[in-house]
DNA sequence: TGCCGTGATCTGTGATCACAGTTATCGTCT
DNA sequence: AGACGATAACTGTGATCACAGATCACGGCA
Protein backbone atom coordinates (compact mmCIF):
# COMPACT_ATOMS: atom_id res chain seq x y z
CA UNK A 1 0.00 0.00 0.00
CA UNK A 2 2.80 2.66 1.11
CA UNK A 3 4.25 2.51 -2.82
CA UNK A 4 0.62 3.15 -4.16
CA UNK A 5 0.41 5.71 -1.81
CA UNK A 6 3.86 7.37 -2.99
CA UNK A 7 3.00 7.22 -6.18
CA UNK A 8 -0.76 8.81 -5.51
CA UNK A 9 1.21 11.63 -3.72
CA UNK A 10 3.28 12.56 -6.10
CA UNK A 11 0.43 12.67 -9.56
CA UNK A 12 -0.72 16.46 -9.43
CA UNK A 13 -0.69 15.18 -13.43
CA UNK A 14 -3.03 17.44 -15.40
CA UNK A 15 -2.28 15.96 -18.28
CA UNK A 16 -1.31 18.25 -21.86
CA UNK A 17 -3.99 16.86 -24.73
CA UNK A 18 -2.57 17.90 -28.22
CA UNK A 19 -5.74 20.47 -28.29
CA UNK A 20 -4.48 22.27 -25.20
CA UNK A 21 -0.39 22.13 -26.43
CA UNK A 22 -1.80 24.17 -29.82
CA UNK A 23 -4.10 26.34 -27.69
CA UNK A 24 -0.79 27.56 -26.33
CA UNK A 25 1.49 27.82 -29.04
CA UNK A 26 -1.49 29.96 -31.18
CA UNK A 27 -1.83 32.39 -27.94
CA UNK A 28 2.14 32.97 -27.60
CA UNK A 29 1.98 33.58 -31.44
CA UNK A 30 -0.76 36.26 -30.48
CA UNK A 31 0.58 38.25 -27.11
CA UNK A 32 4.21 38.20 -28.66
CA UNK A 33 2.59 39.45 -31.46
CA UNK A 34 3.80 37.25 -34.02
CA UNK A 35 0.10 37.07 -35.56
CA UNK A 36 -0.72 40.65 -36.12
CA UNK A 37 -3.87 41.87 -36.98
CA UNK A 38 -5.47 40.99 -40.34
CA UNK A 39 -3.24 38.14 -40.31
CA UNK A 40 -4.86 34.71 -41.61
CA UNK A 41 -4.85 31.54 -41.01
CA UNK A 42 -6.53 28.40 -42.01
CA UNK A 43 -7.47 25.11 -40.07
CA UNK A 44 -5.39 22.78 -42.35
CA UNK A 45 -2.73 24.87 -42.46
CA UNK A 46 -1.85 25.17 -38.85
CA UNK A 47 -2.60 21.45 -38.54
CA UNK A 48 0.17 20.56 -41.50
CA UNK A 49 2.72 23.21 -40.04
CA UNK A 50 2.15 21.66 -36.72
CA UNK A 51 2.35 18.22 -37.46
CA UNK A 52 -1.08 17.25 -36.06
CA UNK A 53 -4.27 16.46 -37.38
CA UNK A 54 -7.02 18.91 -37.17
CA UNK A 55 -9.12 18.33 -34.72
CA UNK A 56 -6.52 19.44 -32.02
CA UNK A 57 -6.06 22.73 -33.81
CA UNK A 58 -10.04 22.25 -34.52
CA UNK A 59 -10.57 22.38 -30.24
CA UNK A 60 -7.70 25.54 -29.77
CA UNK A 61 -9.14 27.63 -32.51
CA UNK A 62 -12.50 27.14 -31.21
CA UNK A 63 -11.25 28.40 -27.71
CA UNK A 64 -9.23 31.41 -29.38
CA UNK A 65 -12.47 32.62 -31.04
CA UNK A 66 -14.20 32.15 -28.26
CA UNK A 67 -12.06 34.51 -26.44
CA UNK A 68 -12.45 36.52 -29.69
CA UNK A 69 -8.43 36.68 -30.12
CA UNK A 70 -9.54 34.97 -33.39
CA UNK A 71 -12.76 35.64 -35.48
CA UNK A 72 -14.09 33.58 -38.06
CA UNK A 73 -15.84 35.71 -40.20
CA UNK A 74 -19.38 35.25 -42.03
CA UNK A 75 -17.12 33.78 -44.98
CA UNK A 76 -16.02 31.16 -43.31
CA UNK A 77 -12.80 33.11 -43.05
CA UNK A 78 -9.99 32.69 -39.88
CA UNK A 79 -8.25 35.65 -39.14
CA UNK A 80 -6.64 38.01 -36.59
CA UNK A 81 -9.24 40.33 -35.42
CA UNK A 82 -8.10 44.40 -36.49
CA UNK A 83 -8.56 46.63 -33.50
CA UNK A 84 -10.69 49.59 -33.70
CA UNK A 85 -9.09 52.85 -32.05
CA UNK A 86 -11.78 53.11 -29.96
CA UNK A 87 -12.08 49.54 -28.69
CA UNK A 88 -8.41 49.78 -28.08
CA UNK A 89 -9.11 52.77 -25.81
CA UNK A 90 -12.00 51.50 -23.86
CA UNK A 91 -9.62 48.12 -23.64
CA UNK A 92 -7.24 50.84 -21.83
CA UNK A 93 -9.42 51.90 -19.32
CA UNK A 94 -10.48 48.57 -18.50
CA UNK A 95 -7.56 46.87 -17.87
CA UNK A 96 -5.94 50.21 -16.21
CA UNK A 97 -8.83 49.27 -13.70
CA UNK A 98 -8.87 45.59 -13.94
CA UNK A 99 -4.99 45.38 -13.39
CA UNK A 100 -4.76 47.86 -11.17
CA UNK A 101 -6.88 46.23 -8.59
CA UNK A 102 -4.90 43.03 -8.99
CA UNK A 103 -1.76 45.01 -8.61
CA UNK A 104 -3.40 46.45 -4.96
CA UNK A 105 -4.45 42.83 -4.38
CA UNK A 106 -0.94 42.18 -4.66
CA UNK A 107 0.16 44.64 -1.89
CA UNK A 108 -1.76 43.23 0.48
CA UNK A 109 -1.47 39.95 -0.45
CA UNK A 110 1.82 39.27 -1.49
CA UNK A 111 3.94 36.60 -0.32
CA UNK A 112 8.22 37.30 0.48
CA UNK A 113 9.04 34.90 -2.27
CA UNK A 114 6.58 36.39 -4.25
CA UNK A 115 8.36 40.08 -3.56
CA UNK A 116 12.26 38.56 -4.71
CA UNK A 117 10.56 37.51 -7.94
CA UNK A 118 8.92 40.74 -8.87
CA UNK A 119 12.05 42.19 -8.32
CA UNK A 120 13.87 39.32 -10.34
CA UNK A 121 11.37 40.83 -12.96
CA UNK A 122 11.51 44.13 -12.59
CA UNK A 123 15.48 43.92 -12.41
CA UNK A 124 15.62 41.58 -15.76
CA UNK A 125 13.26 44.71 -17.38
CA UNK A 126 15.09 47.70 -16.18
CA UNK A 127 18.77 46.16 -17.21
CA UNK A 128 17.16 44.61 -21.07
CA UNK A 129 15.77 48.54 -21.54
CA UNK A 130 18.42 50.58 -21.13
CA UNK A 131 20.39 47.85 -22.84
CA UNK A 132 21.83 49.74 -26.34
CA UNK A 133 20.43 47.40 -28.65
CA UNK A 134 17.83 45.16 -26.68
CA UNK A 135 16.41 42.52 -28.00
CA UNK A 136 12.81 43.08 -28.47
CA UNK A 137 11.17 40.05 -28.20
CA UNK A 138 13.00 39.32 -25.18
CA UNK A 139 11.84 42.69 -23.83
CA UNK A 140 8.36 42.19 -24.41
CA UNK A 141 8.66 38.43 -22.48
CA UNK A 142 10.34 40.62 -19.88
CA UNK A 143 7.37 43.10 -19.89
CA UNK A 144 4.83 40.29 -19.37
CA UNK A 145 7.04 38.80 -16.75
CA UNK A 146 7.39 41.78 -14.40
CA UNK A 147 2.99 41.92 -14.91
CA UNK A 148 2.13 38.70 -14.61
CA UNK A 149 4.72 37.98 -11.65
CA UNK A 150 2.55 41.14 -9.49
CA UNK A 151 -0.77 39.84 -10.60
CA UNK A 152 -0.24 36.11 -9.23
CA UNK A 153 0.84 38.09 -5.97
CA UNK A 154 -2.86 38.89 -5.69
CA UNK A 155 -4.04 35.29 -4.75
CA UNK A 156 -6.83 35.86 -7.11
CA UNK A 157 -6.42 32.88 -9.98
CA UNK A 158 -9.42 34.24 -11.31
CA UNK A 159 -8.51 37.63 -11.70
CA UNK A 160 -5.37 36.19 -13.48
CA UNK A 161 -7.10 34.23 -15.63
CA UNK A 162 -9.72 37.48 -16.47
CA UNK A 163 -6.33 39.90 -16.97
CA UNK A 164 -4.86 37.21 -19.75
CA UNK A 165 -7.72 37.46 -22.02
CA UNK A 166 -7.23 41.17 -21.96
CA UNK A 167 -3.46 40.64 -22.94
CA UNK A 168 -4.74 38.14 -25.22
CA UNK A 169 -6.33 40.61 -26.90
CA UNK A 170 -4.46 43.60 -26.87
CA UNK A 171 -1.29 41.50 -27.40
CA UNK A 172 -0.86 41.26 -31.49
CA UNK A 173 -1.39 45.34 -30.98
CA UNK A 174 1.16 46.51 -28.31
CA UNK A 175 3.86 44.09 -30.08
CA UNK A 176 3.08 45.54 -33.31
CA UNK A 177 3.65 48.82 -32.14
CA UNK A 178 6.85 47.59 -30.06
CA UNK A 179 8.35 46.02 -33.11
CA UNK A 180 7.86 49.12 -34.68
CA UNK A 181 8.72 51.68 -32.38
CA UNK A 182 11.92 50.20 -30.48
CA UNK A 183 12.74 53.94 -28.79
CA UNK A 184 9.91 53.44 -26.53
CA UNK A 185 11.58 50.96 -24.58
CA UNK A 186 14.19 53.47 -23.49
CA UNK A 187 12.68 56.91 -23.47
CA UNK A 188 9.16 55.29 -22.22
CA UNK A 189 7.90 55.55 -18.36
CA UNK A 190 7.65 51.94 -18.18
CA UNK A 191 10.49 50.99 -16.21
CA UNK A 192 10.25 53.66 -13.11
CA UNK A 193 6.87 53.03 -13.33
CA UNK A 194 7.81 49.14 -12.29
CA UNK A 195 10.11 50.36 -9.95
CA UNK A 196 7.36 52.36 -8.61
CA UNK A 197 4.93 49.36 -8.18
CA UNK A 198 7.22 46.54 -6.83
CA UNK A 199 7.88 49.27 -4.41
CA UNK A 200 4.69 50.07 -3.14
CA UNK A 201 3.84 46.24 -3.32
CA UNK A 202 6.77 45.81 -1.17
CA UNK A 203 5.80 48.41 0.83
CA UNK A 204 1.70 46.86 1.62
CA UNK A 205 0.44 50.32 -0.27
CA UNK A 206 -1.88 49.13 -2.54
CA UNK A 207 -2.96 52.39 -3.46
CA UNK A 208 0.17 53.89 -4.74
CA UNK A 209 0.86 50.29 -6.65
CA UNK A 210 -2.71 50.70 -8.10
CA UNK A 211 -1.82 53.93 -9.64
CA UNK A 212 1.61 52.52 -10.55
CA UNK A 213 0.35 49.82 -12.80
CA UNK A 214 -2.85 51.89 -14.38
CA UNK A 215 -0.14 54.75 -14.91
CA UNK A 216 2.01 52.20 -16.84
CA UNK A 217 -0.82 50.72 -18.77
CA UNK A 218 -2.37 54.17 -19.83
CA UNK A 219 1.06 55.30 -20.75
CA UNK A 220 1.65 52.43 -23.19
CA UNK A 221 -1.78 53.03 -24.80
CA UNK A 222 -1.42 56.54 -24.81
CA UNK A 223 1.99 57.01 -27.28
CA UNK A 224 -0.10 54.15 -29.47
CA UNK A 225 -2.73 55.71 -29.22
CA UNK A 226 -0.81 58.88 -30.54
CA UNK A 227 1.23 56.93 -33.32
CA UNK A 228 -2.23 56.62 -34.83
CA UNK A 229 -1.70 53.07 -36.45
CA UNK A 230 -5.34 51.97 -35.32
CA UNK A 231 -8.17 51.85 -38.17
CA UNK A 232 -11.35 54.00 -37.27
CA UNK B 1 -26.69 48.54 -59.00
CA UNK B 2 -29.40 49.63 -56.46
CA UNK B 3 -30.94 46.86 -55.92
CA UNK B 4 -27.56 45.33 -55.20
CA UNK B 5 -27.33 48.19 -52.59
CA UNK B 6 -30.74 47.47 -50.67
CA UNK B 7 -29.93 43.57 -50.69
CA UNK B 8 -26.56 44.47 -49.26
CA UNK B 9 -27.91 46.81 -46.56
CA UNK B 10 -30.12 44.53 -45.20
CA UNK B 11 -27.91 41.76 -44.29
CA UNK B 12 -26.27 42.17 -41.04
CA UNK B 13 -27.00 37.61 -41.37
CA UNK B 14 -24.58 36.52 -38.40
CA UNK B 15 -24.50 32.66 -38.55
CA UNK B 16 -25.54 30.10 -35.82
CA UNK B 17 -23.40 27.01 -36.35
CA UNK B 18 -24.84 24.02 -34.19
CA UNK B 19 -22.05 23.99 -31.93
CA UNK B 20 -23.06 27.71 -30.87
CA UNK B 21 -26.40 26.68 -29.89
CA UNK B 22 -25.28 23.75 -27.86
CA UNK B 23 -23.19 26.36 -26.24
CA UNK B 24 -25.97 28.79 -25.25
CA UNK B 25 -28.21 26.02 -23.89
CA UNK B 26 -25.57 25.02 -21.58
CA UNK B 27 -24.60 28.39 -20.39
CA UNK B 28 -28.46 28.92 -19.96
CA UNK B 29 -28.69 25.89 -17.73
CA UNK B 30 -25.79 26.78 -15.93
CA UNK B 31 -26.52 30.36 -15.15
CA UNK B 32 -29.94 29.58 -14.55
CA UNK B 33 -28.43 27.20 -12.07
CA UNK B 34 -30.52 24.27 -13.40
CA UNK B 35 -26.97 22.12 -13.91
CA UNK B 36 -25.57 22.90 -10.22
CA UNK B 37 -22.05 22.28 -9.15
CA UNK B 38 -21.32 18.43 -9.40
CA UNK B 39 -23.49 17.64 -12.00
CA UNK B 40 -21.69 15.40 -14.67
CA UNK B 41 -22.68 15.50 -18.49
CA UNK B 42 -21.21 13.29 -21.07
CA UNK B 43 -20.56 14.18 -24.77
CA UNK B 44 -23.01 11.79 -26.02
CA UNK B 45 -26.04 12.03 -23.56
CA UNK B 46 -25.66 15.80 -24.59
CA UNK B 47 -25.24 14.73 -28.05
CA UNK B 48 -28.28 12.50 -27.89
CA UNK B 49 -30.70 14.96 -25.95
CA UNK B 50 -30.14 17.73 -28.07
CA UNK B 51 -30.63 15.18 -30.80
CA UNK B 52 -27.21 16.61 -32.90
CA UNK B 53 -23.98 14.88 -33.39
CA UNK B 54 -21.21 14.61 -30.86
CA UNK B 55 -18.91 17.31 -32.41
CA UNK B 56 -21.07 20.26 -31.79
CA UNK B 57 -21.50 19.76 -28.68
CA UNK B 58 -17.44 18.43 -28.18
CA UNK B 59 -16.98 22.53 -29.74
CA UNK B 60 -19.65 24.45 -26.88
CA UNK B 61 -18.05 21.97 -24.00
CA UNK B 62 -14.14 22.75 -25.22
CA UNK B 63 -15.55 26.45 -24.67
CA UNK B 64 -17.39 26.17 -21.68
CA UNK B 65 -14.29 24.59 -20.59
CA UNK B 66 -11.96 27.24 -21.53
CA UNK B 67 -14.33 29.46 -19.47
CA UNK B 68 -13.90 27.07 -16.03
CA UNK B 69 -17.63 26.66 -16.22
CA UNK B 70 -17.48 22.83 -16.73
CA UNK B 71 -14.35 21.21 -15.88
CA UNK B 72 -12.48 17.70 -17.38
CA UNK B 73 -11.20 15.43 -14.98
CA UNK B 74 -7.98 13.70 -15.07
CA UNK B 75 -10.52 10.55 -15.26
CA UNK B 76 -11.91 11.96 -17.98
CA UNK B 77 -14.81 12.87 -16.56
CA UNK B 78 -17.04 16.23 -17.72
CA UNK B 79 -18.88 18.06 -14.66
CA UNK B 80 -20.02 21.26 -13.24
CA UNK B 81 -16.81 22.47 -11.36
CA UNK B 82 -17.56 22.94 -7.11
CA UNK B 83 -16.84 26.18 -5.97
CA UNK B 84 -14.78 26.62 -2.66
CA UNK B 85 -15.98 28.77 -0.47
CA UNK B 86 -12.80 31.08 -0.56
CA UNK B 87 -13.12 31.26 -4.53
CA UNK B 88 -16.80 32.16 -4.05
CA UNK B 89 -15.45 34.99 -1.76
CA UNK B 90 -12.50 36.61 -4.33
CA UNK B 91 -15.50 36.37 -7.05
CA UNK B 92 -17.48 38.47 -5.23
CA UNK B 93 -14.82 40.84 -4.58
CA UNK B 94 -13.74 40.58 -8.05
CA UNK B 95 -17.00 40.88 -9.47
CA UNK B 96 -17.87 44.13 -6.82
CA UNK B 97 -15.24 45.85 -8.54
CA UNK B 98 -15.74 44.81 -12.09
CA UNK B 99 -19.61 45.12 -12.42
CA UNK B 100 -19.16 48.64 -10.25
CA UNK B 101 -17.09 49.63 -13.22
CA UNK B 102 -19.60 48.99 -15.52
CA UNK B 103 -21.74 50.37 -13.20
CA UNK B 104 -20.31 53.55 -13.06
CA UNK B 105 -19.24 53.84 -16.42
CA UNK B 106 -23.27 53.11 -17.71
CA UNK B 107 -23.99 56.35 -15.68
CA UNK B 108 -21.93 58.74 -17.56
CA UNK B 109 -22.71 56.62 -21.38
CA UNK B 110 -26.16 55.43 -21.14
CA UNK B 111 -28.39 57.09 -23.76
CA UNK B 112 -32.31 57.52 -22.88
CA UNK B 113 -33.29 54.29 -24.14
CA UNK B 114 -31.14 52.43 -22.61
CA UNK B 115 -32.28 54.15 -19.31
CA UNK B 116 -35.66 53.12 -20.11
CA UNK B 117 -34.74 49.51 -20.94
CA UNK B 118 -33.19 50.05 -17.27
CA UNK B 119 -36.44 50.94 -15.65
CA UNK B 120 -38.72 48.82 -16.94
CA UNK B 121 -36.53 45.72 -16.13
CA UNK B 122 -36.16 47.34 -12.64
CA UNK B 123 -39.82 47.78 -12.50
CA UNK B 124 -40.22 43.90 -13.59
CA UNK B 125 -38.44 42.60 -10.86
CA UNK B 126 -39.38 44.99 -7.92
CA UNK B 127 -43.05 43.66 -8.84
CA UNK B 128 -41.52 39.84 -8.89
CA UNK B 129 -40.00 40.34 -5.68
CA UNK B 130 -42.76 41.60 -4.28
CA UNK B 131 -45.67 38.79 -5.75
CA UNK B 132 -46.57 36.29 -2.59
CA UNK B 133 -45.54 33.14 -4.43
CA UNK B 134 -43.16 34.55 -7.30
CA UNK B 135 -41.82 32.03 -9.94
CA UNK B 136 -37.61 31.96 -9.26
CA UNK B 137 -37.13 30.96 -12.33
CA UNK B 138 -38.42 33.94 -13.73
CA UNK B 139 -36.98 36.28 -10.84
CA UNK B 140 -33.54 34.81 -11.68
CA UNK B 141 -34.18 35.71 -15.19
CA UNK B 142 -35.14 39.59 -14.54
CA UNK B 143 -32.48 39.97 -12.02
CA UNK B 144 -30.14 39.12 -14.71
CA UNK B 145 -31.67 41.07 -17.38
CA UNK B 146 -31.90 44.29 -15.20
CA UNK B 147 -27.90 43.55 -14.66
CA UNK B 148 -27.05 43.39 -17.99
CA UNK B 149 -28.70 45.79 -19.22
CA UNK B 150 -26.71 48.16 -16.79
CA UNK B 151 -23.52 46.73 -18.08
CA UNK B 152 -24.88 47.04 -21.72
CA UNK B 153 -25.46 50.58 -21.22
CA UNK B 154 -22.13 50.71 -20.13
CA UNK B 155 -20.87 51.17 -24.15
CA UNK B 156 -18.21 48.87 -23.05
CA UNK B 157 -18.86 45.20 -24.90
CA UNK B 158 -15.31 43.91 -23.77
CA UNK B 159 -16.50 44.62 -20.03
CA UNK B 160 -19.86 42.87 -20.41
CA UNK B 161 -18.01 40.08 -21.85
CA UNK B 162 -15.62 39.31 -18.76
CA UNK B 163 -18.82 39.94 -16.74
CA UNK B 164 -20.60 37.81 -18.37
CA UNK B 165 -17.73 34.45 -18.16
CA UNK B 166 -17.92 35.93 -14.34
CA UNK B 167 -21.26 35.24 -14.48
CA UNK B 168 -21.19 31.98 -16.05
CA UNK B 169 -18.88 30.70 -12.94
CA UNK B 170 -21.31 31.75 -9.92
CA UNK B 171 -24.28 31.25 -11.77
CA UNK B 172 -24.85 27.33 -10.44
CA UNK B 173 -24.00 28.35 -7.07
CA UNK B 174 -26.09 31.29 -7.06
CA UNK B 175 -29.16 30.30 -8.32
CA UNK B 176 -29.08 26.99 -6.67
CA UNK B 177 -29.14 29.05 -3.71
CA UNK B 178 -31.84 31.29 -4.67
CA UNK B 179 -34.25 28.18 -5.12
CA UNK B 180 -33.62 26.46 -1.85
CA UNK B 181 -33.89 29.98 -0.37
CA UNK B 182 -36.97 31.60 -1.88
CA UNK B 183 -37.29 34.27 1.12
CA UNK B 184 -34.15 36.05 0.21
CA UNK B 185 -36.30 37.34 -2.77
CA UNK B 186 -38.39 39.44 -0.59
CA UNK B 187 -36.16 40.10 2.47
CA UNK B 188 -33.18 40.63 0.95
CA UNK B 189 -32.08 44.30 -0.26
CA UNK B 190 -31.74 43.62 -3.87
CA UNK B 191 -34.65 45.64 -4.79
CA UNK B 192 -34.11 48.73 -2.97
CA UNK B 193 -30.10 48.75 -4.59
CA UNK B 194 -31.37 48.30 -8.15
CA UNK B 195 -33.56 51.10 -7.66
CA UNK B 196 -30.79 52.87 -6.17
CA UNK B 197 -28.59 51.70 -9.28
CA UNK B 198 -31.10 52.88 -11.84
CA UNK B 199 -31.75 56.15 -10.10
CA UNK B 200 -27.88 56.73 -9.63
CA UNK B 201 -27.48 56.39 -13.66
CA UNK B 202 -30.46 58.39 -14.53
CA UNK B 203 -28.73 61.32 -12.70
CA UNK B 204 -25.36 60.14 -14.83
CA UNK B 205 -23.91 59.62 -10.78
CA UNK B 206 -21.10 57.07 -11.45
CA UNK B 207 -19.92 56.72 -8.11
CA UNK B 208 -23.17 56.39 -6.80
CA UNK B 209 -23.95 53.82 -9.18
CA UNK B 210 -21.22 51.87 -8.53
CA UNK B 211 -21.52 51.53 -4.85
CA UNK B 212 -25.10 50.52 -5.15
CA UNK B 213 -24.40 47.95 -7.56
CA UNK B 214 -21.46 46.61 -5.18
CA UNK B 215 -23.57 46.44 -2.48
CA UNK B 216 -25.98 44.55 -4.41
CA UNK B 217 -23.08 41.85 -5.40
CA UNK B 218 -21.53 41.77 -1.77
CA UNK B 219 -25.51 41.42 0.00
CA UNK B 220 -25.78 38.09 -2.09
CA UNK B 221 -22.53 37.17 -1.60
CA UNK B 222 -22.68 37.50 2.26
CA UNK B 223 -26.49 35.75 2.34
CA UNK B 224 -24.80 32.44 0.70
CA UNK B 225 -21.27 32.39 2.64
CA UNK B 226 -23.89 32.69 5.71
CA UNK B 227 -25.72 30.38 4.58
CA UNK B 228 -22.63 27.93 4.42
CA UNK B 229 -23.26 25.52 1.53
CA UNK B 230 -19.99 25.90 0.42
CA UNK B 231 -17.09 22.93 0.98
CA UNK B 232 -13.91 24.32 2.77
C1' DT C 1 -9.32 46.37 -72.98
C1' DG C 2 -12.83 45.61 -69.53
C1' DC C 3 -16.37 42.70 -67.44
C1' DC C 4 -18.67 38.68 -66.05
C1' DG C 5 -19.70 33.75 -65.88
C1' DT C 6 -17.61 29.28 -64.58
C1' DG C 7 -15.04 25.63 -62.77
C1' DA C 8 -11.16 24.21 -59.63
C1' DT C 9 -9.73 24.77 -55.05
C1' DC C 10 -9.95 25.74 -50.38
C1' DT C 11 -12.74 27.05 -46.29
C1' DG C 12 -15.07 25.78 -41.71
C1' DT C 13 -18.71 22.59 -40.05
C1' DG C 14 -20.63 18.23 -39.05
C1' DA C 15 -20.71 13.09 -38.90
C1' DT C 16 -18.51 8.78 -38.23
C1' DC C 17 -15.02 5.68 -36.89
C1' DA C 18 -11.02 4.11 -33.90
C1' DC C 19 -8.69 3.88 -29.60
C1' DA C 20 -6.80 3.95 -24.92
C1' DG C 21 -8.30 4.47 -20.49
C1' DT C 22 -11.73 4.40 -16.85
C1' DT C 23 -15.99 2.89 -14.50
C1' DA C 24 -19.53 -0.11 -13.46
C1' DT C 25 -21.60 -4.51 -13.47
C1' DC C 26 -22.10 -9.17 -12.77
C1' DG C 27 -20.56 -13.76 -12.00
C1' DT C 28 -17.37 -16.69 -9.47
C1' DC C 29 -14.69 -18.34 -5.87
C1' DT C 30 -13.58 -18.63 -1.06
C1' DA D 1 -22.71 -13.86 2.34
C1' DG D 2 -18.81 -11.11 1.14
C1' DA D 3 -14.69 -9.97 -1.55
C1' DC D 4 -12.42 -10.26 -5.62
C1' DG D 5 -11.70 -10.31 -10.70
C1' DA D 6 -12.83 -10.35 -15.40
C1' DT D 7 -15.64 -8.41 -18.85
C1' DA D 8 -18.72 -5.21 -20.96
C1' DA D 9 -20.11 -0.46 -21.38
C1' DC D 10 -18.84 4.11 -21.53
C1' DT D 11 -15.51 8.10 -21.36
C1' DG D 12 -12.89 12.03 -23.89
C1' DT D 13 -9.43 12.44 -27.62
C1' DG D 14 -7.82 12.13 -32.19
C1' DA D 15 -8.18 10.99 -37.26
C1' DT D 16 -10.68 10.70 -41.44
C1' DC D 17 -14.36 11.50 -44.57
C1' DA D 18 -18.31 14.35 -46.56
C1' DC D 19 -20.37 18.62 -47.75
C1' DA D 20 -22.15 23.31 -48.58
C1' DG D 21 -20.49 27.64 -49.36
C1' DA D 22 -16.99 31.01 -50.53
C1' DT D 23 -12.74 32.55 -52.98
C1' DC D 24 -9.77 32.87 -56.77
C1' DA D 25 -8.03 32.44 -61.39
C1' DC D 26 -8.81 31.62 -65.97
C1' DG D 27 -11.15 32.20 -70.37
C1' DG D 28 -14.65 34.01 -73.41
C1' DC D 29 -17.87 37.62 -74.65
C1' DA D 30 -18.71 42.51 -75.56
Amino acid sequence: MSAIKALSSAAPLERQTLGDQVYAHIRRLLISGRLAPGDRLSLRSVADALGVSMMPVREAVSRLVADRALEVTPNRALRVPEMRRRQFQDLALIRAEIEGLAAASAALNRTASQVTEIAAAEQRFRMLSRARDPDLVEAVECNQAFHFAVYEASGLPDLVEIIGGLWLKVGPVINLDLRENPERLATGSAAPLHAEALAAIRDGDGERARKAIAADIRGAADFILSRNRLPD
